[in-house]
DNA sequence: GTGACTTTTTTCAAGATATAGACTATGTAT
DNA sequence: ATACATAGTCTATATCTTGAAAAAAGTCAC
């Protein structure tokens, strides 16, 4: 059936991968202790280390006085063996960002879009115009460049066209891997924002220590990043946690995904402003939304009454440890009323499952979909680094 | 993190497990084919057939005619090399079944509950009689049984105490791990009904091939179980797929649940009849769901909707494959309305996950629970055999 | 029948791996 | 200085998978 583990060559493939993960999330560590952390023998720590040592992979970071004994040698990843590029394609903008592996950010470049414009070939070219940009003005040699994340709105398929469907962003059936890879030689993964937002809450944010998660993004529209056993669950085609067009309601109100009765039309900061009756455009929709959660507006009521039951459904289906909202609307929202969310989540979730889950706020703040999206690079690279040269197969989305 | 493969015996114990799993779903396969479907070598795959065979695990089973060449060997697992019992424990019944490895069932074993009557110690009692009663009437001797898989009602926690939570069955934290196992010596596991019945579905059912599915099974009650990646998805604390008490009207129709606006007041079998306003106990509700149903009545395309929509958010979410209604009331649902169903879904999903899902009826009618219980056994068995005896280490749930 | 050919399966030597346990390195305590 | 403690490395060993060669078990033409 599947792969899996085959000679005995993987078998080393898979051990360095496991003990350049554990190094990587358990930051300075001696092989001691990575003997515990990876399950492997004290010589295999041995042998493993000296290899990604050999390979610049890792490096040492000082000692660690012992009482009594030989002291310890930590080991850490090379934060400059190789750097990541984030793109975030929003609503209203292309952000560019360059990482090391520690992910500090190291350059950066953003380009306004006119709201509900989002011309292909404009995204593409911003989005190329961006690389450059920020390989030249951090510096970085391209050699070291690992690779390109990107999180875009709607659907993506996998595979190496990346063909992407967003109704909502007016994008049908674009192959923006094909167009990307025309101008880019970096191997590139895209992936939905909500997914690359959810893993970065998950590496850095809100998420970590959990290995069954749910992140709930509420913005304008309405997304949510499946974590099931510690990665992003993508089901068949890659669409999995299309959250904000459940139906709550039938034949409820519209949707401006042409559907009825959509949680998104309940509970997304657009619709909510519409339903509360204020004016606003792409520029004061923040905004108007802050003030009209703080006012205490009935139609907040309501909206929190949605959210509760929306996570519960969630929390009935998934059965998560652990909901992080997020999402600029959610994170207002959540500020204000995470009481009586989880008071109203509580009343619309079964007891057993609603019990161990525990729902918090993101916080990595609305701006971490550049981040997550270098976080896909990161990812491949803790996977699979051969001791070659730093791009050496050509990345599938 | 995960602890994966480590020394070169795991490699083996793998590729003995996917070589047996691939032999197993194949059906009568020969060496020679299996280096195909497993990515293994001709030279391996003769080593761990040869192993396999000397433990009596797989048998020859024929030759194949060539025209001009050696003749190929069929190579099948022992149908009689181990046994597996599945428990069903139902509303109405609990049902025992004794099968050999090509899940033939060679003895039976069912008791009858008194409607709304479920207490423990009876039903504790009725699976172990039927357990020492379907083994002496197969004539299995004891030390082939490989094990006993459960499924029931409710949530069942995981671990060796199998704790159970089930409200509408009046069980409020029962181990009915420790309970058995205080009883029979054969290693137990113990799961949800609509998972046990799931996985039946994935492995002889309408779930055959796909990787990723959801079975959705409405009878009196609804649940569902949920494949990701070939796997039963149980999440932090098993009680993943809960479907049946998701929200679908906020502040709707009571449900026996206590909460308000489930799936399952609008679409179970029991909150249809009621709200038909029809008369019935439990021995003749499936017969006047049945009536109600041909009868078209408008609660009934009101069903239909409802069940559309549900369907649709189980697409949204989890981006399926293929969809498979099962369960007595959903069996006789789709029998007559299926295109009724597929239509109201499409109206309440996203365009893109639902063109790459298909929805079908279930193929095992509604009681194979029992059946799926007993592939819990006959998977873990398929996932470690150890060349030594048949019974080796205590199973846990 | 017999030799040539084909296809499947097994055998064998080679290369690679993880581990246990012996051993070395590098400290502190007295 | 010496004893002790802890971290890290080295060595011998038992396995493993694999490619290539060899063997097995047929068919086919004549």
């Amino acid at each position: 059936m599947r792969p899996e583990r085959r000679t005995v060559r993987d078998l080393r493939r898979g051990n360095r991968a496991v003990l350049l993960r554990a190094l990587y999330f358990a930051g300075p560590t001696s092989r001691h202790e990575l003997t515990a952390l990876t399950g492997l023998s004290a010589a295999t720590v041995s042998n493993v280390t000296g290899d990604l040592l050999a390979d610049d992979i890792i490096v040492e970071a000082g000692l660690v006085d012992s009482d009594g004994g030989r002291p310890r040698v930590l080991l850490r990843v090379n934060p400059t063996y190789g750097f990541a590029i984030g793109v975030d394609v929003g609503e209203t903008h292309v952000r560019v960002e360059l990482f090391d592996l520690d992910m500090n950010e190291l350059a950066k470049s953003e380009f306004a879009l006119r709201p509900g414009a989002h011309e292909v070939d404009v995204v593409v070219r911003h989005i190329l115009t961006g690389i450059e940009a920020v390989v030249a003005d951090s510096g970085v040699p391209p050699s070291k460049v690992l690779g390109i994340g990107v999180g875009v709105p709607g659907i993506v398929e996998r595979g190496p066209e990346a063909m992407i469907h967003a109704q909502t962003f007016g994008w049908d059936s674009v192959p923006l891997g094909t167009l990307l890879r025309a101008g880019t030689p970096f191997p590139l993964h895209v992936d939905n924002g909500a997914k690359t937002m959810g893993q970065a809450e998950m590496w850095f944010g809100a998420g970590r220590g959990s290995r069954h998660a749910v992140i709930a993004l509420i913005g304008s529209g309405v997304g949510a990043s499946i974590i099931a056993d510690g990665t992003t669950y993508r089901g068949a085609n890659s669409s999995a946690g299309e959250w904000g067009h459940t139906k709550i309601a039938i034949g409820g109100r519209g949707c401006r995904c042409g559907g009825r009765g959509c949680l998104e039309a309940y509970i997304g900061a657009e619709a909510v402003l519409e339903r509360a009756g204020i004016d606003f455009n792409t520029s004061t929709e923040q905004a108007a939304f802050a003030d009209l959660v703080a006012s205490g507006s009935p139609v907040i009521d309501e909206t929190v009454e949605y959210l509760g039951a929306g996570l519960a459904n969630l929390i009935n289906l998934f059965n998560p440890e652990r909901i992080v909202v997020g999402g600029w609307a959610g994170l207002l929202l959540g500020q204000h009323l995470l009481t009586t969310i989880k008071q109203k989540a509580a009343e619309n979730c079964l007891t057993q499952p609603f019990s161990t889950a525990s729902i918090v706020l993101g916080r990595l703040g609305p701006d971490a979909v550049a981040l997550g999206a270098a976080t896909l690079v990161v990812d491949e690279f803790l996977l699979s680094t051969t001791s070659a040269s730093v791009s050496r197969e050509p990345a599938v989305s």
